[in-house]
DNA sequence: ACTATATCCTGTATGC
DNA sequence: TGCATACAGGATATAG
């Protein structure tokens, strides 16, 4: 499940496996990973030799490796995506879907996905920002991010809070684990209407997200099994930091109360019962608490 | 124009 | 032991 912190982690390890390397040959083990390729696996393997990868770039949980030529291979881990970089004698992976080797004769680069809801293409011109990737708003840690407009956008939008947070078109990079830590921080339940949040109400989510996002990329990301792994293969530590999110009938770690865990889109919700109270009609939701 | 929902996908866990 | 079901949840096409 990576969200913004782990995309991040792999994108660094990417800028230093990668950066400068030439593409010698790609394998497409698995036609599904790259379903939005164009021209289809064998122009995507074709299309990708000899080229040179400059350093790789993230908005959001998109990741898009820039080429001189101004295209980029673009790749998303969706929900089980990884790349690894393994010598060519390693055995691979049944997950394994795609392999790049390069002209250095070094480790290759393997794009590996249980699920295959992530995938990789090549974007013409997507240097420096992929078309496919333009309508994806600015994350928290974007130089470009406008915190008053977004903050604006998200009190207009007629819909519950956590709904609005994971919209990526209104700020991207946040998904199931980092809203319910973010909606916990600042004590608000899920179904809270967006549009019943004071500006300073909005900012202080803004910020508990940012934060929360920062501790788990100091700590390498969210890991709950071997689906999260940076390019070195390894999982980060910050599981053991989330308050709420898998943390269905333990203890709150504010008030003590058992964290429940809810439906919610097809997926659930985990809150404190006391601390993030269901919203009731008509009550408008300002800071100074 | 905006919001909500169905869909894709596979490995693991759980219930009967 | 086996079979069925639930669950994990990214982005997006489509329905409302």
């Amino acid at each position: 499940m990576p969200e913004l912190p782990e995309v991040e982690v792999v994108r660094r390890g990417l800028v230093a496996a990668v950066s400068g390397r030439r593409i010698r040959h790609v394998s497409v083990l698995h036609p599904r990973p790259v379903r939005r390729h164009v021209g289809g696996p064998d122009d995507f393997a074709s299309g990708l030799v000899g080229r040179t990868f400059g350093e790789p770039k993230r908005r959001g949980k998109f990741l898009w490796l820039p080429f001189a030529d101004g295209d980029a291979l673009i790749a998303h881990l969706g929900m089980s995506g990884q790349f690894r970089l393994d010598a060519a004698a390693q055995p691979r992976p049944p997950q394994c879907r795609i392999v790049l080797a390069f002209a250095d004769d070094g480790p290759e680069l393997r794009f590996a996905d249980q699920r295959m809801f992530g995938g990789l293409w090549v974007s013409p011109g997507g240097a420096d920002l992929p078309v496919e990737v333009a309508h994806i708003a600015r994350d928290l840690f974007d130089p470009g991010f406008d915190l008053d407009a977004t903050v604006a956008d998200i009190r207009r939008r007629r819909s519950g809070i956590k709904r609005v947070l994971l919209n990526q078109e209104v700020v991207s990079g946040i998904g199931n684990i980092y809203a319910d830590e973010a909606l916990w921080r600042a004590r608000l339940h899920y179904d809270t209407p967006a549009e019943r949040l004071s500006r300073a109400r909005v900012v202080e989510l803004l910020d508990a997200a940012r934060e929360v996002m920062t501790d788990a990329l100091a700590a390498g990301g969210t890991s709950f099994d071997t689906l999260y792994v940076n390019v070195n293969g390894s999982s980060g530590y910050f599981e053991r930091s989330l308050a709420a999110y898998g943390r269905e009938d333990l203890p709150c770690l504010r008030c003590g109360r058992p964290i429940v865990r809810e439906p919610f889109m097809n997926r659930s919700s985990y809150r404190c019962p006391s601390c993030q109270r269901r919203p009731r009609a008509g009550v408008r939701y300002s800071s100074h608490l």
